[in-house]
DNA sequence: CGGGGGGAAT
DNA sequence: ATTCCCC
């Protein structure tokens, strides 16, 4: 059934008659563990509403984390004006097709509402002005900027669209309460209160929590002001649904704090069902069909009367929200997961025409995957076909070989990404006989590093193996450690992998490349997918260290390739960069001598498919600096230069500190012990395992924030690998002709995702 | 009159 | 591959 696309105040559309609520906004529903443990501090009653006695409606983690929610101003808008100040005092337009999708402040109190029709716009305000908004490569960029300058302050940092981040700043808080005496804090900016209400202060701690919260906030936006010229709006509370309602109170260029006790008089101003972040178009649909018309009527509702229609977990998830209960973590996303571009228009009707949009799209994703350095091993195709009083969109997706992008240059790369496109297409349509089509989207996917983490942590690791011939294998569907031999062939330059794209983002090149070597064309069972695992220890030459697909391809021919163009990233722009970035470049000289000399692997699961692609001495010479020096330069992350930019109402800090998590100093307190087994480290109640293959000393000296994010990122892939597993088990459990085998889900496993890897971008 | 992205669950 | 969610 065709939905009414989601009109946020406007009342456009036609052929369905049910009527939607209005208002933005909407929340992942992550999952996984909680970042913290259970609050050991006094887990506070919940309201006295009487329904909240359900037990599922309360929150194990009490108000024990602090959220700082920050969301851009106009976001487009700003963007186009940070570029054009002369439109700052204009009523201004972002225009997409026939769609206004945002306009700046000016415009707003011209009556100009975000996603209305140019038409609707132009009658409230003629002399609106209107920039074209379709290519959103600065957006992203200007996105891409404000994650980063926020990762600077803590480590927790998660995206929601282009301008939105939530952090999770409780270690921040607490390090920096223990050295402030807290007593007469005082919170900065406007904090949600109602007349409604006197309310006892809440004992728990977190009002001082939160206050720290909100100077941290301040700080925040004030950073990203003098630095990217952006103003932004905030939000602090426990949790991440409260941080984002409560921000929206002020705008723009504000910041609210919700104090505890003030929650349940602040989600009664939530009336409309739309306005809580998880409950969609859908959701919103259904619960009217229950006769579930409003919030007020969803509090008192049982779960196990919304369990029918939406699932147990859904259920309570909905009513945990519209109460403002939400224990989900902030949790790192890293780089993106696809990279996608699309076009719609009136009609494309024709091959060639079809070719020439396509051409278009994967000219702009080239760009941005060279950009990106990763390597995409899934290509979609997505259309809508006109249907009179339709926006359905019908999709095909197909592997594609890594080849491709590693042995081709760019003409030649688009030749045949077309012809995979083209490939896609006629699987949607009959190219032959007309056709009517009014969107075209591309999207690459299952992104993987040519050069992987394993690469980036063998800088400062021991060496990796040498591996010859003959590797041993490991089955992927089973984690018992099972292993077979299997004879790895050079492999031919097919440009589409059947299937490819429902293989597991958790194998390596090496294993898609046996897979096109050697059963090509074959649809991959559970049994045939491998993960490289080392036969043996060998000791690796010093200096060249070479990278496991290099020695894959050994079997037939060495060739030294998959890192040059990291590196030379790594080496390419310097000085356009903050410090901490330019630091990083240093990272691939920063190797000490004798850890690339010297030493064994450890083969081990943990690491086995991240052990391969090490270095082979394709530095540039011209970007060594010594690991000291990268070091230095980094722990200073400078922040403190004076904005380039003067724009008129800039902030009073226009140099502020950019502080960053110090509390991961204590907790990597230095128990110097050089050893090569997984190493542990105390981090609270929690225990950080640090891969076998790492140096520890040289672990040990990389600025906090840095480690913070390897941390992260071992932790992400060690999650990653243990979904992996489990999905493959249980599929593994099905009769073999089911539709296990036949198109077997595996989760697709989002590309291997290093954080760290954009210490070395551009 | 119906952008142009993204992520997760199913 | 689709649906649902978010901006
Ligand atoms: N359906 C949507 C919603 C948003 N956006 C884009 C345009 C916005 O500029 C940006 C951020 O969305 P917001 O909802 O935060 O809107 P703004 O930032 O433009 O305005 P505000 O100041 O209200 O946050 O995302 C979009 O393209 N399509
Ligand atoms: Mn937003
Ligand atoms: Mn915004």
């Amino acid at each position: 059934m065709e939905r009414r696309w989601e009109e946020e105040q406007n009342d456009i559309g036609g052929e369905d008659p049910e009527e939607e609520d209005d208002v933005d906004w909407r929340m992942p529903s992550a999952l996984g563990s909680p970042s913290i443990k259970a609050p050991s501090m006094l887990i506070q009653p919940s309201s006295s509403i009487a329904h909240r006695s359900e037990t599922c409606l309360q929150s194990k983690l009490g108000h024990s984390r602090t959220i700082v929610h920050i969301d851009l101003d106009c976001f487009y808008a700003q963007v186009e004006m940070l570029r054009n100040p002369t439109l700052r005092d204009k009523p201004l337009g972002i225009q997409q097709k026939n769609i206004v999708v945002t306009t700046n402040y000016v415009a707003r109190a011209r009556g100009v509402s975000k996603l209305s029709y140019i038409k609707e716009a132009l009658i409230k305000c003629p002399d609106l002005v209107l920039v074209s908004g379709e290519d959103l490569t600065n957006y992203r960029e200007t996105s891409t900027k404000v994650t980063e300058l926020l990762e600077q302050f803590c480590p927790l940092v998660e995206r929601l669209g282009f301008d939105e981040n939530f952090m999770d700043v409780t270690k921040l808080v607490e390090s920096r309460l223990t050295s402030t005496d807290s007593k007469k804090l005082v919170h900065i900016g406007h904090s949600y209160e109602s007349d409604a209400q006197i309310a006892t202060q809440c004992q728990c701690g977190c009002r001082d929590r939160l206050t720290m919260g909100s100077h941290i906030a301040k700080e925040m936006r004030d950073t990203l002001k003098s630095k990217l010229g952006l103003t932004s709006c905030a939000g602090v509370a426990t949790n991440k649904l409260l941080a984002k309602l409560v921000g929206a109170h002020h705008k723009p260029n504000d910041q609210t704090v919700l104090f505890s006790e003030w929650t349940d008089s602040f989600m009664q101003t939530f009336t409309k069902l739309r306005q809580i972040p998880g409950i969609g178009h859908s959701s919103g649909k259904k619960l009217k069909g229950m006769g579930i018309q409003n919030l007020e009527e969803l509090r008192p509702t049982p779960v196990s009367t919304l369990a029918d229609q939406f699932g147990k977990q859904q259920a309570e998830t909905m009513l945990r929200l519209a109460h403002g209960v939400d224990d989900t973590p902030v949790v790192s996303k890293g780089p993106p997961q696809s990279l996608s571009d699309e076009d719609s228009f009136k009609k494309v009707g024709t091959l060639p025409a079809a070719k020439e949009m396509m051409t278009g799209l994967i000219k702009n994703l080239i760009k941005r995957l060279r950009s990106d350095g990763r390597i995409p091993y899934t290509m979609r195709l997505t259309v809508r076909k006109y249907v009179p009083g339709s926006w359905h969109r019908e999709s095909r997706q197909t592997g594609i070989s890594p080849n491709l992008f590693q042995k081709h240059d760019d003409a030649s790369l688009l030749e045949q990404l077309l012809e995979v496109a083209v490939g896609l297409l006629q699987k949607l349509i009959d190219t032959n006989r007309p056709f009517h089509l009014t969107l075209i989207n591309i999207c690459f996917t299952n992104l993987r590093s040519k050069v992987t983490k394993g690469a980036i942590d063998s800088f400062f690791s021991k060496p990796a193996v040498k591996p010859k011939g003959l590797v041993t294998l490991q089955s992927q569907g089973m984690c018992d450690g099972k292993t077979g031999e299997m004879e790895v062939h050079s492999s031919k330059d097919d440009s589409i992998a059947n299937e490819l794209g429902d293989l597991p983002a958790a194998n390596t090149e090496v294993v898609d490349k046996m897979h096109f070597g050697t059963v090509s064309g074959h649809k991959p069972r559970e049994e045939e997918r491998y993960v490289i695992k080392h036969k043996q220890k060998q000791p690796s030459s010093s200096g060249s260290v070479a990278s496991f697909r290099t020695s894959v391809n050994v079997t037939g021919k060495v060739e030294a390739e998959g890192s040059k163009s990291f590196f030379k990233k790594l080496g390419s722009s310097p000085s356009n960069k903050s410090k901490s970035l330019s630091c990083r470049g240093e990272l691939g000289t920063a190797r000490k001598p004798e850890s690339v000399a010297t030493g064994l692997r450890e083969q081990s699961s943990w690491t086995v498919d991240t052990a391969r692609d090490a270095p082979e001495g394709e530095f540039d010479e011209d970007n060594s600096l010594l690991l000291e020096e990268a070091i230095r330069s980094s722990q200073n992350v400078a922040l403190k230069q004076p904005s380039k930019r003067t724009l008129e109402e800039s902030s009073s800090h226009d140099t502020t500190e950019c502080s960053v998590d110090d509390s991961l100093a204590k907790r990597l307190k230095n128990d110097s012990d050089h050893e090569t087994k997984p190493t542990t480290i105390k981090q609270n109640m929690e225990e950080i395992e640090i891969p076998p293959d790492i140096d520890r000393s040289v672990f040990n000296v990389l600025p906090s924030n840095m480690k913070e994010e390897l941390i992260a990122d071992w932790e992400r892939e060690k999650r990653r690998r243990e979904d992996e597993c489990l999905l493959a088990s249980s599929s593994q459990n099905l009769p073999k002709n089911k539709k296990s085998s036949s198109s077997a889900k595996k989760k697709q496993l989002p590309a291997v995702r290093n954080t760290i890897t954009k210490y070395f971008k551009h």
